[in-house]
DNA sequence: GTCTATAGCCAGATAGAC
DNA sequence: GTCTATCTGGCTATAGAC
């Protein structure tokens, strides 16, 4: 690993520790490894993060906090539905692009410890539903939208977003297609995704 | 752990190994909660199934080929796409209402190792896309359906069932809704989806 | 702050009696 | 086939020199 200009031992441990727990889960990681990947000796992992659970913790909050933000705007921000859609899932999935990892290491970490949610709603906090529920509401009584519940419709942008990148080996196995036509694919669902949701639900 | 009439150690050791392996994956999995589970000796594990590795992939097999026919079926009915969608949300989200653990463990861990699709698409198959992209196209040509890729539309057939089972505490947490109510959710989704599917893609 | 060496523990695997 | 007891290796964590 070659040192940065200004990357603090700190910094450079976490950037590790990053990328080795996103890719191995906590059970799966290696204190070693993680040393090794950020050039430096495994004693200093505990030097300044005591232990293994405390630094994973610390990379968790930081890598959530990361995500987080992208979901909590599509739901704050005053546009109608179908521009928020049609913004939200472009900018999601373009985000997701750039870090395939991180769908299934938060997935997959909230799914073996569930108190990181409590932790995350104190520390980070979640989204909240009420305002995007509303909105729906507002629309399908104007006749803009058909009939959707506003938590159906966020659980469907959601599935539609991240999940190609939960399962990507899977995905590519099945259609039977290499890499670069996947990322071609995931490519056309910037725009893809935000047609067949509005599509669906457009009166 | 009761021994039902007939069930044999090796079925025993199968059954527990399922339930540990799916909530825990295989890191996370420890060979004697396994056989506390089975109620039985650790050291019987070793006798029937060598290691930990190989019991493991017993398990996946076993629980992957549960899966796949879901899957397979839908693809090489004869009947039109709208009638295959509705019958396979159907089914494939009831199914999974009774194995929830099930998504989260198959994707982790294929995941976590990739060769396991070599392995499976060897041993037990994989879905072939064919018979489905062509089906589409056709419907498309005739001007039964909008435009659409099969890939695309089968990868959001995919997304829209499994998703929320992947996510649970997540989700339950950012819709602020308790446990009965998330199940009504889901409940409803074995025909919301397909409606949110075939609205979409009808002409 | 950073390293080497090592303690201590835990989990997978095996030996061997029954 | 099933058990108890034990080995062995690997991993987190710490002690202590520099």
């Amino acid at each position: 690993m070659i040192k940065t200009k200004d990357a603090t031992t700190e910094s450079l441990i976490l950037e590790a520790a990053n990328k080795v727990f996103q890719r191995k889960g906590m059970d799966g990681a290696r204190m070693q490894v993680i040393a090794d990947e950020a050039g430096i000796n495994k004693a200093m992992l505990h030097y300044y993060f005591r232990s293994k659970q405390q630094l994973f913790e610390a990379v968790f909050k930081k890598t959530f906090a990361s995500f987080a933000p992208q979901i909590i705007k599509i739901l704050n921000e005053d546009s109608p539905i179908e521009d928020k859609i049609r913004s939200f899932t472009f900018n999601h999935i373009s985000f997701i692009i750039q870090h395939p990892y991180l769908p299934n290491f938060i997935f997959q970490e909230l799914n073996r410890n569930t108190e990181f949610i409590l932790i995350i709603k104190e520390e980070i906090g979640l989204p909240n539903l009420d305002k995007f529920k509303k909105q729906v509401q507002k629309e399908v009584e104007e006749g803009v939208l058909k009939p959707i519940k506003g938590e159906q419709l966020f659980i469907n942008i959601l599935a539609l977003n991240i999940f190609p990148f939960l399962t990507g080996p899977l995905i590519k196995a099945v259609v039977d297609i290499d890499d670069i036509n996947y990322n071609k694919l995931l490519e056309e669902r910037k725009t893809e995704v935000a047609n067949f949701i509005i599509n669906s639900i457009k009166a």
